[in-house]
DNA sequence: CCAAGGATACTC
DNA sequence: AGTATCCTTGGA
């Protein structure tokens, strides 16, 4: 089932794990349809968060799709190499997101394999951000696609399933910005998934603890 | 561990 | 214009 904008307005916090399980479906035309399920995901959020993009009500021309009404997507280059998929959150002029950091391939494994130039079936060839995109063929040219329309080339579907098997801890890559932001848990994944970018050590539950 | 890589944002 | 920064990756 297509979610709709609905399910995108609430903020990043509550949406990032529900997200979790969601499958992501790319159309690139000619009947090429790649698609995966969302294993892990990353929320960004709030003035106060010094990990978000839209900190202190920051905007500029490149994070501009992240004050679009929820549903949207906000896709940015990171490192000058690797495009970051994330989907707008909440209503518009907020600027939260969250950010697909792994998926398991559900259609076309070959050519996510073939973009990504390798063979591998397990984190190494979606587990983490740049690989996310890289694999499903998901560049700057999507940035600001509403996901929620019958037309749009990305579109993310519900399963049925509800995730309550997955883990909480702090983001990866915020050890730049001192402060208790980088340690806050909002990062999710499915436990025990071989799609995970960086599995913890340390596990929390949903509580917290 | 470290460098590549390029767009962007901030400082002159 | 010049430079520092960036939610990474892949390969030492």
């Amino acid at each position: 089932m297509l979610l709709l904008k609905d399910f995108f307005m609430q903020d990043a916090m509550s949406l990032a794990p529900q997200l979790l399980g969601k499958i992501i479906m790319v159309n690139h035309g000619n009947e090429m349809i790649i698609s995966g399920q969302i294993t892990e995901t990353e929320a960004y959020c709030g003035l106060e968060d010094l990990g978000n993009h839209a900190k202190d009500g920051r905007r500029t021309p490149k994070n501009e799709s992240m004050y679009l009404e929820g549903g949207h997507a906000y896709v940015y280059k990171c490192y000058g190499v690797h495009d970051m998929f994330n989907i707008v959150s909440g209503p518009a002029e907020v600027g939260e997101a969250v950010l697909i950091r792994a998926v398991a391939p559900i259609e076309n494994i070959e050519q996510m394999q073939l973009n990504r130039n390798c063979i591998y079936d397990d984190y190494r060839l979606t587990g983490g951000p740049g690989k996310v995109c890289e694999a499903l063929g998901i560049t700057k040219n999507h940035d600001k696609m509403p996901l929620y329309a019958d037309q749009s080339s990305i579109q993310i579907y519900d399963t049925g399933t509800i995730i309550e098997n997955f883990v909480s801890g702090p983001r990866v890559g915020m050890s730049r910005h001192v402060g208790d932001c980088s340690n806050w848990p909002r990062r999710f994944y499915i436990a025990k998934n071989k799609y995970v970018s960086k599995p913890l050590n340390v596990w929390y539950d949903w509580e917290g603890n």
